[in-house]
RNA sequence: GGCCCCAUCGUCUAGUGGUUAGGACAUCGGCCUCUCACGCCGGUAACAGGGGUUCGAAUCCCCUUGGGGUCACCA
C-alpha cells in the first residue's frame, strides 16, 4: 500500500515552529516514498479558529516548499479538507457506531460533568474519569440535544508499536467514555482525527508527542469500526518529542520567534529552517548541513530521537549562514537580496552582473538576507549619497590620510588594465617607496570607498566599484580629510 | 497526584556489550590578515546516581533522581 500521510494543523494563530518540524517529518516521507501528503485544517474549534490562521497556514507551507498532494486550494479526491466542511461524515459515522453498540447517546450536561468532576477532585484529586449513565440506556430521543460518547472499556490495555517510541500502552482503565460528537454535531479532536484518517486512507500518523495519550482513543475507535468494515487497520503512528526552548520549557512565542514567517521576515532561506529543524531530533551520523533534496533521501524513522529537544538559536543561524554561503548560487541570491536593497532605497536589478559580482565576498560577511543587503549597499548606493560612519571618519579620514587618498586615487585612476593584480602591484610599490604600512592605506581608503570600516577586501573592492566610481570616493574622501585637518588644525 | 514518555559535553547529536566515547554549535587559545568575516590548527567540556546481568557495560534489567507530556464536551 502506498504511503498517505498528513499534516493537520488547527488554525489558532501563527504556524509554530514545533508544528513544522512534524509537517516535514511527514513531507519528506511522502517525498521519499512517493507517496502522498495530504492537508487537512482541523477548524472544529469554533471559538478559536481563524480564516486568517488558515490562510496563515498555508502562506507558511508555501514558504517553506512543502507542498501537499491534496488538501485545501489542491483538491483531491477525499475532500472537502476542512473539518468544517465534513460534517455530515462524522454524524455518519457517529450513527454506525451507535447501531452497532460501540457508541451511545449521552443527554447528561455539561454542568452535571462538571459538577461530577468537581465533587471527584474535591475527594481524590486530579484524575477525574466519566462514566455516563446513559452507556447502557437506549431510551433516549434522538432528537433532543445529545453527545455521542465511545462506551469506553475499563480493562486491558491498548497499545501500538510507535515508529519513534517502539512498543507503547495504556492501560483502558484509564479511558472514560470520551466524547464523539458535541451536541452541535461537530467531532471533538479524537473522532474527527480517526473519521479523515480513515476516510482519507492515512497510513502513517505523524504528530506531537503530546498526543500520545490520545492515540489509545483512536485506536478503540479502529477496533470498534471493524464491526462496520471488516479488515479495517489502524494506520501506523510516529509520535515526535515536542521542542523545547532553551530554559527547557515548551518552545512557545515566548521564547521569541516561534512563528516560520518570521523567518521569512528576518531574511532566512527555507531550506535553512528546514535544515535546522530536521536536525533537531533527528541525525544523519556527523552530518549537520543538508540541502532539501538531501533530507528527501536521507530522512529516516529508525535516527528520529525519543527525548525533547532544545531549540538554539546559535546553531540555528550556523546552518542559515552555512546555507547563504555555501547552498545558493550568487545569482539565486541575487534575486533573494534585490528586494532587501530595494527596501534600503537601493534600486539594482538582480540580473545585473555587478550584483552578482558583488555577493561572494560580501556573503561570507552576512548570516541573513538583510544583512546580505547592508553589505552590498554601498556599492550600488549614489556617491552622492554615501554616507561615513562617524567612528571611522574621524579614525581614518585624517590630516594624515589626506595626501595618501589623493595619490591613491591617481594610482587608481592610471590603472591599466583595471584589475586586482594590476591595482595590488602599483599601490604596493608606492607604498614601498614612501614606507607606507599596508594599514596606513587600505584602512582610510575603505571608510573612503565604503563608509564603513569593515569590507571585503581593499583591491576586491576597487574591482567591484569600478575605475570611475573609486577614484570619485578616493577623492571625496581626501577632501573630507584635509577638511577634517582643518577643522582640527 | 494517576497514567505515559525520556535521560551521552552548556546545546544538537554519533554510539546498539570490548572506542583514547566521535562530530557540530557555542566557548577559549593560535594561524591567516588591509578591517570584518570566511577558512585552518588546537584546547576545555558528557555517559545523572545506585544496584544487578556479564569475562567485559554509555549500550541489557531494576530502583532512585531529574525532565517532559497528559488528565478540557481544546486540538
Amino acid at each position: 500500500m502506498s504511503v498517505r500521510v498528513r499534516f493537520a494543523p488547527s488554525p489558532t494563530g501563527q504556524l509554530h515552529i514545533g508544528n513544522v518540524r512534524t509537517a516535514l517529518y511527514s513531507w519528506l516521507w511522502a517525498r521519499q516514498t512517493g507517496g502522498a501528503f495530504v492537508l487537512r485544517i482541523e477548524d472544529t474549534d469554533e471559538k478559536r479558529s481563524t480564516p486568517e490562521a488558515v490562510a496563515t497556514v498555508y502562506e507558511s507551507l508555501r514558504w517553506l516548499g512543502l507542498d501537499w498532494d491534496e488538501g485545501p486550494e489542491a483538491g483531491g479526491e477525499h475532500g472537502p479538507y476542512l473539518q468544517s466542511e465534513r460534517k455530515a461524515l462524522y454524524r455518519e459515522h457517529a450513527e454506525k457506531l451507535i447501531a452497532e453498540g460501540a457508541a451511545f447517546r449521552c443527554y447528561a450536561t455539561r454542568e452535571e460533568i462538571q459538577a461530577l468532576r468537581a465533587d471527584y477532585e474535591v475527594r481524590h484529586g486530579k484524575g477525574f474519569r466519566f462514566r455516563s449513565p446513559w452507556r447502557e440506556r437506549t431510551d433516549g430521543d434522538p432528537n433532543a440535544p445529545h453527545t455521542v460518547r465511545f462506551r469506553a472499556p475499563s480493562e486491558g490495555d491498548t497499545g501500538w508499536e510507535d515508529l519513534v517510541y517502539g512498543a507503547v500502552s495504556y492501560p483502558n482503565a484509564e479511558q472514560q467514555d470520551f466524547p464523539l460528537l458535541r451536541p452541535n454535531g461537530l467531532p471533538l479532536y479524537n473522532f474527527g482525527c480517526f473519521v479523515d484518517d480513515l476516510t482519507m486512507g492515512i497510513t502513517l500518523v505523524s504528530r506531537g508527542d503530546d498526543h500520545l495519550v490520545n492515540t489509545p482513543q483512536q485506536l478503540l475507535l479502529y477496533r470498534a469500526w471493524r464491526a462496520i468494515a471488516a479488515g479495517t487497520e489502524p494506520p501506523r503512528f510516529a509520535h515526535l518529542p515536542i521542542v523545547l526552548g532553551p530554559d527547557g520549557k515548551r518552545f512557545s512565542k515566548r521564547h521569541g520567534a516561534a512563528a516560520v514567517l518570521e523567518y521569512r521576515e528576518k531574511g532566512y532561506l527555507p531550506e535553512a529552517v528546514l535544515n535546522y529543524l530536521a536536525r533537531l531530533g533527528w541525525s544523519h551520523g556527523d552530518e549537520e548541513i543538508f540541502t532539501r533534496d538531501e533530507l528527501v533521501a536521507k530522512f529516516a524513522w529508525e535516527n528520529v530521537g525519543r527525548s525533547p529537544s532544545k531549540y538554539d538559536l546559535k546553531k540555528f543561524e550556523h546552518v542559515q549562514a552555512t546555507h547563504l554561503r555555501e547552498k545558493k548560487s550568487d545569482a539565486e541570491l541575487a534575486v533573494l537580496v534585490a528586494p532587501h536593497l530595494a527596501a534600503r532605497g537601493v534600486e539594482v536589478a538582480a540580473e545585473d552582473p555587478r550584483l552578482v559580482a558583488a555577493i561572494a565576498p560580501v556573503k561570507l560577511r552576512a548570516t541573513t538576507l538583510p544583512e546580505l543587503a547592508e553589505g552590498l549597499d554601498y556599492f550600488f548606493r549614489p556617491d552622492a549619497d554615501l554616507t561615513y560612519e562617524a567612528k571611522g571618519r574621524r579614525k581614518f579620514l585624517t590630516e594624515e590620510s589626506a595626501p595618501r587618498l589623493a595619490h591613491l586615487a591617481g594610482l587608481v585612476e592610471a590603472a591599466e588594465p583595471f584589475d586586482e593584480p594590476t591595482l595590488e602591484s602599483a599601490i604596493t610599490a608606492w607604498m614601498e617607496r614612501e614606507e607606507l604600512a599596508m594599514k596606513h592605506v587600505a584602512q582610510p581608503a575603505r571608510v573612503a570607498l565604503t563608509g564603513r570600516t569593515r569590507s571585503p577586501g581593499l583591491y576586491e573592492t576597487l574591482v567591484l566599484l569600478g575605475q570611475a566610481r573609486s577614484v570619485a570616493r578616493l577623492r571625496r574622501g581626501a577632501t573630507l580629510a584635509s577638511e577634517a585637518a582643518e577643522v582640527s588644525g
